[in-house]
Order: C-alpha cells, then structure tokens, then sequence
DNA sequence: TTAAATTTGTACCAATCAGTATAAAAACCC
DNA sequence: GGGTTTTTATACTGATTGGTACAAATTTAA
C-alpha cells in the first residue's frame, strides 16, 4: 500500500455514480455538489482524482461506452443470425432506454444533444463515440449482408440503425411506452432485413 | 395607439430571436442575459412580455412549431405522392437541421434530450410535440398507404420516422455531413416505402 | 517516535444566475 | 400643461455555480 492517507472511494465506482447523476440531469443541470453528495465525498478529492466538471465529464462517456454499451454490443459481434442477434441487441438498449434500472435515453445521445454546441472538447468525444458505432454496425451488416434489405448499403443500414436508436432514446427521455419504443425498434428490423 | 410610452420591441420577432438563442445554446446553456443581448432589450421588458424564463422557453417551442416545422409540413400533407413529398420534406428538414441558416438540430429534440428529466412542463410541452408529430405522420402514412411497404403498420412508421428524424438532427449537431444525414434519411425512404 | 506523503474536511472565493425594486422616459387624455 | 398610463433603463438581491486554500487526519518509511 501507498504512503499516506488511504483514499476513502474506489475511482471505478465513483466514476459509475457520476454517470448516473450526468446521465438524469444532463452535463448543465448537474452541479459538482450533486456529484459529491452521491458519491459522499468532498470537492476538492473529486478534483484530485478526476479534475473539473469537464474533465471529470469526458472520463464519463468513455466509462459508459465501456461498462454500459460494449457488453451489450458484444453478443451483437459474436452473432450467427443477423435478425436474432439485433433482436436481442434491441431488447437490451430497450431496457437501459427506458430507464428502469437506469436514468432514461441514452447518454450519448442525450449529452450530445445538449452541450456539443458548447464545448468543443465534449463535442468532439462525443462525436467519436458515433462515428465508432457507425463503423461497428457496419461492420456488421458487412458480415451479414445477405440478410441486409438490399435496397440498402451497410453504411447507411448503420446511420439509419444509430439515428433510429438515438430518436427512441429521446421518446424514452419524453416518457414513452415500452410498446411504443419497441414497436420503432420492431418497425426498423421488419423494414431493414430482408424478408424471408 | 395605446396610452404609454410605446414598446420598443416586437413580440413575435423577439420570440423569434430568442428562439435562436435557446435552440443554439440550449435551455441551461441560455442565460436570460443572453437573450436581453441578443434582442438589444432590458429583463423587466422581457419579464413583462413573456413571463421568465420557464414559461418564455414554453412559447418559444409553441413559436418553433408554427413558425418552423408547420411550414415544411404542409406541403407533405397535401401531397399527391407519398415518395415526392417524403423526398421534398427531407429536403426541407436537411435544410434545417444542418444548422446553415438556424442553428443545428431539432430544437423539440435537442431540448428534450437536455431538459425533459428536469422541469415537468417543459417535459409535457415537449412530448406533446412529439405525440402530435406521430399523430401527423400516422394520418400521412395512412392516406398513401399504398406506398407504404406493407411489413409496418402507418402507426409502427410514423414512430420509426421521427425517430430516424431527431437521430439524424442530433447526429447534424455533432457536425454531420450533409451527405452522412442525406444517406439516413435516403434510406428511410427506401425500406420504409414499397419498392415498384 | 519522528518525518514525509497523501487524502480528507471545512471554509471560502469570484463569477454568474434568475428575478425584482425603483425611478426616469415617453406616449395619450383632459 | 398636468395627470395618467405604460415601457424602459439602471441597479440591485439572494442563491448557486465551478473551483481552491489550508489545515487536520491518517497512513508508511526511517
């Protein structure tokens, strides 16, 4: 163990209860005293171990696309059967969407929405974390292009995919029905795959 | 005239103005400052014309829909052609969302994503937004349902439109190429409408 | 036991926020 | 012109913000 004063919190799992709070009142509506409230510690050891608001931020979106949507993409990967494998991959952002067991929508999208236009830096991660789920769904509709709806390229299958998913997101954020979000998801697979 | 020293301002054209403002830099990101700046106005005139800043924000949605959405609306319900008026109103909503002559994105979108889990009639007024772009969108589809591919119901598309649509304008606000928004949109039209 | 190292807790700062009190200014009516 | 009405302009308030200074607390190394 280290010299000193053993620290009082894990980073990991403060970085965890920060997302939560960024993730339900937005980069703007939440204030650090927010943050050190849920996570019960003081200022200045937040800035210790994560710098300012928007350092602390940016650490935040890589904690989500790594511990909130690269396990459920996973599965996606590793799939044999297109239509099964979004379906499931569906059912799973359903769940985090609709903020049952998490805020509501998806962080990305939500955050993005509000603060790209501010600060250059968010804007800029945030945009990359898009751009790298474009490549990720192409690379999938790649890999399963004989089940893609052919009037379609996999390039754009994967804008349409992303957009589609970051509009539900949004209807969750306004309070939408699970039949609602799940009848756009189930709209986009009947639409996008070929059928059989 | 009226008794009184005579109003400096314009109502709606300072509705208009300060709907740049919020649309910009969104609902925690606007400063009333901001706003009497921009409108080259003082707060007590502000607050006497429009209430604060909560239920300016309110008309400015109300403003945002009459004055920017319906107009690009209209043409689309009282088309001929389903395929021609989609392809005409994406045209329109491109123009728009890609922030040349307004500032980037869905306002109704945008603002949403930042502030629906924050202040409940900003919440309402903006899903009822959404509720009656479905509503729009659902009697559109049902009209040219002959055109419509015959695997989603008018319901099941107009969900999947609008959502495709606030997607595609939150990816514009990260700075998305008009192409990168066009092929989305593109691609709505080509698995959602029957094929010939 | 003492010194060095590191974190915590309290208290604070300057800046910014939404909102308001008050009086001057500018019009109309008589 | 005097009185009334409405809007403008200035200045202010109390609350909140992100960020920091500083000392007490708690550990290891010697």
């Amino acid at each position: 163990m280290s010299r000193g004063r053993p620290k009082k919190f894990n980073n990991d799992q403060a970085l965890h209860d920060a997302m939560l709070v960024f993730w339900r009142h937005g980069y703007r509506g939440t204030a650090l005293d927010d943050i050190t409230a849920a996570l019960n510690i003081n200022k200045p050891s937040l800035y210790a171990a994560f710098g300012g608001k928007e350092e602390l931020f940016l650490q935040v979106i890589d904690h989500y696309r790594a511990h909130i949507l690269a396990p459920i993409a996973k599965p996606l990967s590793e799939c044999n059967n297109l239509k099964d494998g979004l379906r499931q991959y569906f059912r799973d952002i359903a769940k985090i969407v609709m903020g049952k067991e998490t805020p509501p929508g998806c962080l990305v999208a939500c955050m993005l929405a509000e603060e790209c236009c501010q600060t250059e830096s968010i804007k800029a991660k945030l945009a990359g974390a898009i751009a790298e789920s474009d490549r990720f769904f192409c690379r999938v509709f790649e890999k399963h292009k004989d089940e893609l709806n052919p009037q379609i390229t996999p390039e754009a299958a994967a804008v349409l995919l992303v957009s589609t998913l970051h509009g539900l997101s949004i209807r969750a954020r306004a309070g939408a029905s699970q039949e609602s979000i799940e009848s756009g998801a189930s709209a986009f697979l009947r639409v996008a795959l070929k059928q059989p």
